[in-house]
DNA sequence: ACCTGAACACCGTTCAAGT
DNA sequence: ACCTGAACACCGTTCAAGT
């Protein structure tokens, strides 16, 4: 799947009636409906029209292609963990490396196990597009999230604060991303919240200076 | 996309006859030009049947639908990585915890990174299609292979081993992914040098009893 | 301003017919 | 034993025609 235009990636156009903006928010539900009742590979840009009451002209009109459609739950999910994300951020402010590693460990794990069912639609997203665009603009969000923390840990200071805060970013996404693609089973969860925390602090404070 | 039966994932019939062993692996080359040429999306069944030279029908008498053809792919990659990794391991047997940890880093970075080309090829199918399966017996056989090198270890002994060897092997396999494919330039490759090392003896370290 | 749905181009897969 | 390629079912996307 070769990569979208971002631009293309947003409703086409902005509702100038009440009724498209209920066509819209038609759209969006019915293909969150077909993605969790029948998966990603029979998603069809019929099913989710039928289901949503319109024609596919209609859909057309407001979502450019098929992908834009997914694209739109994905984000969706990734506001809702940046925003849990800065929550903990807030939270951690000022606290000190250990409180602040494992902190962001916990917080992570819980966002990432919150909603278990729209994370199994979402890697069957991931599994059919390409989504390392959103996916390295929530990287690069993290990186600066974490460097700020680290800066503010009273007990803290860093030879390169910028290359350790995206090493942080890097380890807590992928080992999270990998467990939960490859055998997401309850007992992996749990090493992972026993492990992931003790993982996170060893790092950092094993990179100060 | 569906999960595929593994059992269908290999070629459907062995060669009987020295012509059709030749017309296999044209497949299997055609299936490789193409997708370093087009890419994953403008990978068809024709277009690769056309560049092998032979009509769809006899493509699909020995792979039984697309997927079976970059899965193909897929397979050799993760075999060559894990040649890689048998010999670091080789290497690695009774060595103390920092060489040891060290060493796994730099070969996993240096196996992912070795081939560039492939690597990005894969990441396109991974983009595509769903690769729990292979990911998941792969990270299976790198968690066993961690475990018996920190069993080999003179300098250490774990609470629960088994643990550690799979948190390190998604540490590892997560973090080099999760780079690679939010934003792999050379100054992101080159953090990730200076700082898996550093990470996997951190909490190997932190980890022993 | 918004919606319809037949039509188009293309794709993965099959199977009767060939050598 | 192996190969062919027209045919089939289905998909994403468009656009002339409607309200």
């Amino acid at each position: 799947m070769n990569r979208p235009d971002p631009a293309l990636l947003q409703p086409r156009k902005s509702p100038q009636q009440a009724r498209s903006a209920a066509t819209i928010e038609a759209i969006r539900q019915a293909t969150i409906q077909v993605l969790l009742a029948d998966g990603v590979g029979r998603l069809t840009t019929t099913r989710v029209a039928e289901r949503a009451g319109v024609s596919v002209g209609t859909m057309y009109q407001y979502y450019p292609h098929k992908q834009a459609l997914l694209f739109g739950i994905v984000e969706k999910q990734l506001l809702l963990i940046e925003e849990a994300m800065r929550g903990a951020s807030d939270r951690l402010m000022g606290a000190d490396l250990k409180t602040l590693a494992e902190g962001l460990a916990a917080a992570w794990l819980d966002a990432k196990t919150a909603d278990i069912v729209s994370s199994r639609a979402i890697y069957g997203i991931a599994a059919e597009f390409d989504l390392s665009a959103p996916m390295g603009r929530a990287a690069k969000m993290m990186t600066e999230m974490f460097e700020a923390l680290l800066a503010s840990a009273p007990d803290a200071r860093f030879a390169d604060r910028g290359s350790v805060a995206f090493m942080l970013a890097a380890l807590l996404g992928g080992t999270v991303r990998m467990v939960m693609e490859a055998d997401p089973t309850d007992a992996n969860l749990e090493r992972l919240r026993v492990e992931l925390p003790r993982a996170c602090h060893a790092y950092l404070a094993a990179a100060r200076i």
